[in-house]
RNA sequence: GGCGCCGUAGCCAAGUGGUAAGGCAGGAGUCUGCAAAACUCUGAUCGGCGGUUCGAAUCCGCCCGGCGCCUCCA
């Protein structure tokens, strides 16, 4: 059995082979880093980080590059309202984002190129644009791609430029020849952050960037190119077209792959719409585990619906398996497989999880599988705490759901300043219980229930947990 | 107007020709002083209408509904 990956641009399922045999290079396009970051950025981002994983559990090197647009039109805006510089305000923004991608237990990219880092090659490749006869400079104005000139400009999102210009309610640049025609190169206006170039200062358009840094970084041939379905068209069909142009003839990528995007109230999340939840906002509801088991719980190229129910949905299940993994330590995992019942399930798991994974990451099949694991642990949970098949098992769900980029631990109920008083609460409840004076144990457990205090009695004494 | 995606039980969501995975919620049990957790049992013929086929949620056509892209967008 091998991996497929369904292609944006066939539009099919296909083996996966990387140029490289054992190696894959992949792109991710990253944000333009001129505001707060939102959970559909987010969602992008977990999913390359979820094909990484599994790239990488398949025993592939994976170089994964993910770039951030910090300079942009947007970005100059932005910092003058905020009266700060361009690039402090990309600065900042860039921070939050490594340090919230963290907490989302994003892998780190292996590299981060951005747009300002990469100026030289840009200008190579414009210039190589302009003397092949596919780009012009107008005079006091901009840099443009001769869309005419590509032969199959729309190769990707698998439109034709005449059929563009039918529907076409853009204003349109004076200056180009054709409506669709796009910058690679910006003229500066004052003020504005620019760069030396032979069309005058100005600054890099925006698809020309992620070109650049394929072609710098990457070899000019990349395996897979991601980024969310919004992003098809214009940004990746120019990408193409300008790497097409330069690049003998070979496509920039083998894999087009695109994400679906996140929807909050049935609509696409975005900032015009003002319909969005930020990063931070769902950090501070400590919901990264729990949105990465949403965005695994639909395939990565449909929508994911966020609302109150699906996310209350995914944490409830989340919290089955953290269950499942209750009194797990490492330590007395058995080094060999016991011959157990629990074993089976466990290699059953195993194979129906590569399976599904195998299949065009087909995520919510590959949590079918762990629930199933799950249910089968917690069986044997309650009869054996301690078995030793049980810690197999208990290893092997929370090794699978690491390859998801889940974090598998049960909740550290001995964390926490108020850990020592609600032990003691607990400690004297029991013994209320064991005198019988249920109304006041009852009244403690209530109590504590309304401070986000679960207890959970059982034949072996009393647990709390930290509720949600 | 063009291109594309989707419509599966109350909700979320797999399944692309052989009689519908999984999750959440609900119901009934087991356990428990009671709860909670866990476990067991429990629900759909797949938007509508036609067609192809021995056989379709799955292929084709039409219709209805939702969404995305065509402009900055993960």
């Amino acid at each position: 059995m091998s991996l497929t990956i369904s292609n944006t641009m066939t539009g099919t399922k296909e083996p996966f082979e990387p140029l490289e045999p054992g190696k894959v290079k992949m792109y991710v396009c990253g944000p333009t880093v001129y505001a707060e970051s939102h959970i559909g950025h987010a969602m992008s981002a977990m999913v390359f980080d979820i094909i990484r994983r599994y790239l990488e559990y398949r025993g592939y090197q994976v170089m994964h590059a993910q770039n951030f647009t910090d300079v942009d039109d947007k970005i100059i805006n932005r910092a003058n309202e905020l009266g700060i510089s361009p690039d402090q305000l990309a600065e900042d923004m860039i921070h939050e984002w490594m340090v919230q991608t963290a907490q989302l237990n994003i892998k780190p990219a292996t590299i981060y190129p951005r747009a300002t880092q990469e100026i030289d090659t840009i200008i190579e490749l414009i210039s190589k644009l302009i003397e092949s006869g596919h780009a012009y400079h107008v005079p006091g104005s901009d840099v443009f791609y001769r869309v005419s000139r590509f032969e199959n400009y729309g190769k990707l999102s698998h439109r034709k430029l005449d059929e563009m210009i039918a529907g076409s309610r853009v204003d349109v640049d004076e200056n180009k020849e054709h409506p669709m025609d796009f910058v690679l190169w910006k003229a500066a206006k004052e003020d504005e952050p620019s760069w030396e170039s032979p069309w005058g200062p100005g600054r890099p358009g925006w698809h020309i960037e992620c070109s650049a840094m394929i072609q710098r970084h990457l070899g000019g041939q990349i395996d897979i190119h991601g980024g969310g379905s919004d992003l098809i068209f214009p940004h990746h069909e120019n990408e193409i077209t300008q790497s097409e142009t330069v690049n003998c003839g070979c496509s920039l990528a083998r894999y087009w792959v695109h994400n679906g995007m996140v929807e909050l109230r049935g609509a696409k999340m975005s900032k015009s719409e003002g319909n969005l939840v930020t990063i931070r906002e769902l950090l501070e509801m400590g919901g990264a585990e729990i949105f990465r088991f949403m965005v695994l719980g639909s395939h990565y190229r449909s929508p994911v619906a966020f609302g109150e129910d699906t996310y209350d949905a995914a944490r409830r299940g989340f919290e089955r398996w953290t269950g499942a993994v209750r009194g797990l330590d490492r330590r007395e995992v058995p080094a060999s497989r016991p011959d157990h019942p629990l074993a089976d399930a466990v290699d059953q798991a195993r194979e129906q999880f590569e399976q599904a994974m195998d299949d065009d990451f087909n995520t919510p099949v590959a949590l079918a599988a762990l629930f199933d694991l799950a249910r089968a642990i917690n069986r044997e949970l309650a009869e054996n705490p301690e078995a030793p098949e049980v810690r197999f098992a208990q290893a092997g769900l929370q090794d699978l759901a690491a390859v998801l980029g889940l974090k598998l631990e049960e909740r550290d109920a001995s964390t926490g300043d108020s850990a020592p008083f609600i032990d003691l609460l607990v400690e004297v409840r029991e013994k209320l219980r064991q005198s019988r004076q249920f109304d006041l144990a009852d009244e403690v457990r209530d109590r504590l229930s309304a401070l986000g205090i679960v207890i959970e009695d059982s034949a072996d004494g009393s647990r709390w947990r930290r509720g949600s």
